[in-house]
DNA sequence: TTTGCTTGTTAAAAAAAGTTAAGCACTGAT
DNA sequence: ATCAGTGCTTAACTTTTTTTAACAAGCAAA
């Protein structure tokens, strides 16, 4: 399928945004262009992407934010910053939250090129199959299709349900965190969504029952965590 | 099961982290990367770890404070700090934590792997069977599923039971700190805290009655102690 | 031995999670 | 417009897990 690497930008300043969208795409990449933090988040519980480059300062959602929001849900997605001010608190802060990389302001578009493709090779080890196709046990499942193969056919899931085990198969064998899980799918970590939360984590579970190599354990007060017996 | 040695990983130098995360890999082993000693503390008390290696100077929480911590809740991890400065004052208070080597920045990577090597063949003398199952006596005990196996049937132990059972056992025959295993488990030492610890002492005394070749045993004002008789 | 602090034990309270079903909004077909 | 089907949320009730409380017992120092 699609085999080119998909970034998730997100920068407040319109020319700059559409200047660095521009040069990528040429460069092969695609690109998702996100104004600020908080649809940048958004954007990225929707699709799927391979790389990440966010400004720090921006409105609604400053880049560290976000990127501590994405790290609790995605612990190895490449993170690079860009920073208008060479502060070495904000590199500190940067790397504590999990950046591989950052970049100050201005530089060369030579330059981020470099730095993606370097971090994109020290990051090519992945577990996951290179079709984007992962498996959960005996069970193959296709997160773009939304499909699961169990034993009597395919069952189609439905969005919720969707990304959740993807969020699950995604933290195999850790903890996925409960209000972070809900930030990402039901947008707000109150009462009630945890408790909609619940109820997919039960679907999921009788779903998943077929294959008793997969268990939905619950961490108390945690979250949850897929464990996978191979 | 899984097999390779994991390595915790403490450093907050970006590049040198992943680079020597990187060789580790291509070397066999699991690596799990921290960016500073606070996340490696919470990465070693969600974990299974097999051997630490910690960078001294680091943010939000130091190498040496971080194998303070971690020495009192695991007695035998083997530890080697890397160091920037080849100041003697260093070595010896490396030494005084229970380092079981150092070595002094910049390093070839061969040396690293020299000496990880070296201390693990020193500290082969398990006593965890090497699929990664341990035993408390004749009870087999899989804490990565949070299963014993008693005489009449599995049980499943809660998440709080399984963490101070895990602890207990990693620190069989010697005393597990009181105020450690608070830290470690419910993040803080207050009196509550360690009530609540006494009552789930009791119910893994109640449950593990059955083997009386086991005992878990007050040492007061310290801690408790997992006494297996062979 | 008395006093103060720690631990053992059990029960009650509180919080979190499991489960099932009702309700509601939205969709597309008739 | 009505109806059936679907997906999601909300509610109600149950069970599990954890914390807090209360009281008894143990230990150690003065």
């Amino acid at each position: 399928m699609k085999n080119s690497t998909h970034i998730l930008l997100a920068e407040d300043d319109i020319n700059l945004g559409q200047l660095l969208q521009t040069y990528l795409k040429t460069k092969g990449f695609e690109v998702s262009l996100a104004q600020n933090g908080k649809i940048a988040f958004e954007k990225f519980n929707k699709g799927q992407f391979d790389f990440c480059i966010f400004d720090i300062m921006m409105p609604e959602m400053d880049g560290f934010t976000l990127a501590k929001e994405i790290r609790e849900i995605d612990k190895k997605i490449p993170i690079l910053f860009l920073t208008a001010k060479a502060m070495k608190e904000d590199k500190l802060e940067g790397f504590s939250v999990g950046a591989d990389d950052y970049l100050t302001k201005p530089f060369q578009m030579e330059e981020l090129l470099a730095r993606i493709n370097a971090i994109m090779r020290r990051v090519e080890d992945k577990s996951v199959e290179s079709d984007g196709n992962l498996a959960v046990g005996q069970i193959k499942y296709e997160p773009e299709f939304r499909i699961l193969h169990l034993k009597d056919g395919e069952k189609k899931l439905t969005t919720k349900e969707n990304q959740l085990l993807q969020l699950l198969v995604k933290n195999k064998n850790e903890i996925l965190d409960r209000n972070a899980t809900l930030r990402a799918i039901w947008g707000d970590d109150n009462y009630f969504n945890g408790r909609s939360m619940d109820v997919y984590i039960a679907k999921l579970r009788k779903t998943l029952r077929e294959d008793d190599s997969i268990e939905i354990m619950n961490v108390h007060g945690k979250g949850f965590k897929l464990i996978v017996k191979d």
